[in-house]
RNA sequence: GGGCCCGUAGCGCAGUAUGGACAGCGCGGCAGCCUCCUAAGCUGUAGGUCGUGGGUUCAAAUCCCACCGGGCCCGCCA
């Protein structure tokens, strides 16, 4: 077992608190927790903490003084890294760094590991994670790229942070919208085979939308998408296996799709072998035991199962009176399959070997191996419309099998269109966003957006490389596309909704994915550039001058804090955010300093560590959020 | 009717979880910077009643209450 690893900046954060407390103690102030963050401005310190203020709301004493008196009781010994402490006459006791000492350390730690060990604050837990899960009729749209890379980049940070992630993605291939484009070739006799188009689009944009289309004028087709959803609920019909030959057709080319976007999965669980898998009637049984669901003799819901919230009152169906199971229903033996909580029925067999080298399982009735895809937390990426029945769901597990393991919902926020956009694709609307509807067929394509940014990015990558090979540039401009797409689309907190305009998502300037290659790019070109070694000696680091320098050093030492963050939010968007802000300084380093021009060789060989360290915090950080590398674009 | 989320510069966002030192960044505007490690970059400038009103506090974008605006959810649909 891997120990804990920890950076520098936050030892010696860590360090101050605890040295202020018992500074605080030994003047007689009883402290509990000590709060020490970074000061607005570099001239105030690298270091700070804000106690005596707080400390002279309880004494009403002057904050000031409180401040000199900690000064003095604190043990200037046991802080290692801090050359001087200093209270300041707002109330706060600054520290400042021993910074030659402090940067030879901090980027030691970072070239000697080159951030391979994981941060163990896992410690080994298991965690599955949940997401893409797109309905098998149709291509992914961004709304969908926004939940993959949501979940790719979570399942990554989780793995990196030493949990034992297990990646999910949830085939629901027994529900209505698969039915309608059954519907569609079976009824309507529309072509189940296309040429030159993407079979999951053809689905999505021509079949799904056109039987829709077709309900409105023509009800009576609404019995055969029943009479689909009932065959394939029966399973081994003659529709059943047609069904399940489309939706395996469409998923081939969502995976595609997915896998393109850098996102990998360990296992596929089809729905429709959780319905025949029995354990819905085993659950069941146990929650009519339980007096979790009781059966309504009267009312509106007369003959059917359901479930009274507590808070509210409300009645919630989970069996309908014909006896079939609502849709939230059939997600609690899947959650509780998750989570370890019911025998596993299924057997497991290869379903592919993905382009990262990550072999796929799928799910069985019939025939393969016993494995174990329990998790004692599990996560599932699904967006906040979802909320309701997530709750449902949680609140089911625990009357069911108590506390003991963690189903979380983590919710995001929906991609809609701006307006412009929205006409683009034939919708007028009055109000500033557009929701997407794949019913409808308003909604932009996520290869066909890729495709886009993959065409901008080319020419722009021609016009710096004219003399690149095709297979060169053809690569880059893949990685840039890429890195626009999922930066773009996780750089948001995830409470936010994304209002998505296609002009300006095509740009490549600015606070976008290329401008974090942009960086990468240009340290990997100073370091390719340096004909000699770094150097960790305090002399060389003595000599930097600017504050970019100060600055970067700090930033690099506090990329754990960065995953700290993103792990107990469950945010990628933490290090989306913190990868942007290394970029921004090491860009303002670039431009205030020379590297390799540099006289003073020991100046010299200390920004090439510096350089060397930005690129390894770097790296780490775009395989975190699952971004190509490129050491040239 | 009940519940959840969002509201910070013209536009898009960070900062809110742990209240604290002048509210930051990107796009767009204007003015600049490539005989020098990639100008997909950088600098300067203009631009803000932090939705509104109250409250708590020495101190509020941040906490509490109310209200306003926008979005979503509350089906024997999935």
């Amino acid at each position: 077992m891997p120990g804990t690893s920890i950076l520098k900046f936050k030892e010696i954060r860590e360090a101050c608190k605890r040295e202020i407390r018992e500074s605080a103690s030994r003047a007689g102030y009883a402290v509990e927790e000590v709060e020490v963050t970074e000061p607005p401005d570099i001239s105030l310190g690298d270091l700070s903490s804000p106690l005596p203020l707080r400390l002279s709301k309880k004494t009403k004493k002057d904050p000031y003084h409180i401040a000199i008196q900690l000064k003095g009781s604190i043990d200037a010994g046991k802080l290692n890294y801090i050359k001087s402490i200093e209270p300041h006459r707002n109330g706060y006791l600054n520290f400042w760094l021993d910074f030659p000492v402090f940067a030879s350390d901090a980027l030691r730690e970072i070239i000697d590991s080159k951030l391979e060990k994981v941060i163990n604050l896992g410690k080994g837990k298991r965690v599955s994670v949940e997401h893409t899960a797109v309905n098998p009729n149709k291509a992914l749209h961004i709304g969908h790229v926004r939940n993959l890379v949501i979940g790719d980049s979570l399942a990554r940070i989780l793995t990196y942070t030493s949990h034992d992630v297990r990646v999910l993605n949830y085939i629901d291939d027994s529900g209505a919208q698969v039915a309608d484009i059954i519907v569609g070739f079976i009824f309507l006799g529309i072509p189940d085979r296309v040429e030159g188009k993407k079979f999951d689009q053809y689905c999505g944009d021509e079949v799904y939308t056109r039987v829709n289309r077709m309900y409105e004028t023509r009800p009576e087709l609404k019995t055969k998408q029943t009479l689909v959803l009932k065959e394939i609920e029966k399973g081994d019909t003659e529709i059943a296996r047609y069904t399940s030959e489309i939706v395996r057709r469409v998923l081939a080319d969502q995976l595609k799709t997915c896998w393109r976007l850098g996102a990998s999965y360990d296992l596929l669980n089809w729905e429709t072998q959780i319905l025949h898998s029995g354990m819905w009637e085993k659950i069941f049984s146990i929650m009519k035991e339980k007096g979790i669901v009781k059966y309504a003799t009267e009312g509106e819901n007369k003959g059917c199962w359901v479930m009274t919230d507590e808070e509210t009152g409300a009645e919630k169906v989970l069996v309908r009176s014909d006896g079939t199971a609502v849709y939230v229903a059939k997600d609690i033996p899947y959650a509780a399959w998750k989570l370890g909580l019911v025998e596993d029925p299924f057997l497991y067999v290869e379903y592919a070997v993905q382009p990262s080298g990550r072999k796929l399982f799928s799910t069985s009735l019939t025939a393969g191996t016993k494995l174990d895809f329990s998790s004692e937390t599990s996560i599932t990426v699904i967006d906040v419309r979802q909320s309701y029945l997530q709750k449902i769901i949680v609140s089911v597990l625990s009357k069911l099998f108590g506390h003991d393991r963690k189903y979380i919902h983590r919710g995001y926020e929906v991609v809609s269109l701006s307006r412009e956009t929205a006409r683009t694709l034939g919708i007028e609307s009055e109000s500033q966003i557009v929701h997407m509807s794949g019913r409808k067929g308003t909604y932009i394509n996520a290869d066909m957006l890729i495709e886009k940014l993959k065409e901008k990015a080319r020419s722009e990558t021609l016009k710096r490389n004219p003399n690149e090979r095709e297979e060169w540039v053809d690569r880059v401009s893949e990685s840039i596309a890429l890195s626009a797409i999922r930066y773009e689309l996780v750089k948001q907190d995830p409470e936010k909704m994304i209002v998505f305009d296609l002009p300006s998502s095509l740009m490549l300037q600015g606070d976008t994915g290329p401008y974090l290659l942009y960086s990468y790019a240009r340290a990997c070109r100073i370091l390719e550039k340096v004909t000699e070694g770094y150097e960790l000696n305090h002399a060389g680091f003595s000599m930097m001058k600017e504050s970019s320098e100060f600055q970067l050093v700090k930033q690099l030492s506090s990329f754990d804090i960065a995953v700290e963050k993103a792990v107990e939010f469950l945010s990628p968007s933490e290090i989306a955010r913190y990868a942007h802000t290394i970029c921004d300084t090491f860009n303002l380093f670039y431009e205030k300093t020379t590297v390799i021009h540099e006289e003073k060789a020991e100046l010299r060989r200390a920004r090439i560590a510096l350089v060397l360290a930005f690129k390894i915090v770097l790296a780490k950080c775009l395989d975190l959020l699952g971004i190509p590398k490129e050491e040239r674009i």
